[in-house]
DNA sequence: CGTTCATCCTGAGAGC
DNA sequence: TGCTCTCAGGATGAAC
């Protein structure tokens, strides 16, 4: 369940459940899901037992697990991942990678990630308790630490095409390719005008849109197309019932009525309102002062 | 330096 | 039925 909404549901399932309890067995499997760890595997599930999860933190589509100590468990679910809240006798998962035994013999959690781009770490925290590895990962819209104003001028300042910019988790985090299609549509901007071409104020009400749409898409357990992308128990948001543009191909626009476009950006698709959001005239020439 | 692209995977669905 | 092809909620390191 990829982006900022899902992700927040995952850590909030995770905070209800695992929060408070003691790591007892940790169980890893294969070699990509802690590739990230270079000791290694056996080093990593040989340091989380006896850990306690003193919370369960999130910026953008990162998770971790304040492990104390300025210790944490940094997880990211990739384009696939799913933490499971199960019986310990549960059948395994095809594409199970990772399990957590708890000390009080509750429920176990599983990290199970069909395509292995997911993955998890042990890492540092900072003072403010954020892991060092995703330093350069920016706070995310949601997140008391967003600072609007720098953000508008960050974008501002770029020449890539703004869905780039927004997609880009240095600038902001949180957004994908879903909801930066829908807060585009409810812009009125395509993503691929110069993100410099646009006036602050605009790029203002591009960001405020984004972080609405996820907050509504919050409300609704997220967006999830099929079984791939679920909360800790198994549950499917719907907000996919709401979306204006993203995957509505030859549907009509919310708005106008004219067909939803889609087009190919980033080696990814792009759905737009082909009236609403006109594509831009031509490639704006190098700015000059 | 900043920006862009190829790549890491598996599986579902379309088209033949 | 089965093959081939395209596509999928992401991030990153290497190459410009």
């Amino acid at each position: 369940m990829p982006e900022l909404p899902e992700v927040e549901v995952v850590r909030r399932g995770l905070a209800t459940h695992v929060e408070g309890r003691r790591l007892a067995s940790v169980e890893l499997r294969g070699h990509r899901v802690a590739r990230r760890h270079l000791p290694g595997p056996e080093d990593l599930a040989a340091r989380l037992a006896g850990r306690r999860v003193a919370a369960v933190r999130r910026r953008g589509k990162y998770l971790w697990w304040d492990l104390e100590d300025s210790v944490g468990l940094l997880l990211h679910l990739g384009m696939s991942g799913q933490l499971l809240v199960e019986d310990p006798a549960a059948p395994d998962e095809k594409h199970l990678h990772a399990r957590f035994g708890f000390a009080d013999d509750g429920p176990e959690l599983r990290f199970v990630d069909q395509r292995t781009f997911g993955g998890l770490a042990l890492v540092d925290l900072d003072d403010a308790g954020v892991p060092l590895a995703i330093g350069h990962i920016a706070p995310d819209l949601l997140e008391p630490a967003y600072d609007r104003a720098a953000v508008v001028r960050r974008v501002k300042a770029k020449d890539s095409a703004v869905k780039r910019v927004l997609l880009d988790q240095t600038v902001v985090s949180g957004i994908g390719n879903i909801y930066a299609d829908e807060a585009l549509w409810r812009a009125q901007v395509h993503g691929e005008r110069p993100a410099s071409a646009l006036s602050k104020p605009r790029i203002g009400l591009l960001l405020d849109h984004a972080a609405e749409v996820m907050r509504e898409a919050l409300g609704q357990g997220g967006t999830s197309f099929d079984a791939l992308y679920v909360n800790v128990n198994g549950a499917s948001g719907y907000f996919d019932r709401s979306l204006a543009a993203y995957g509505q191909a030859g549907r009509p626009c919310p708005r106008c009525g004219t067909p939803i476009r889609r087009e190919q950006f980033m080696n990814r698709s792009s759905f737009s309102c082909p009236r609403c959001q006109p594509r831009p005239r031509r490639v704006r020439a190098a700015g000059s002062a």
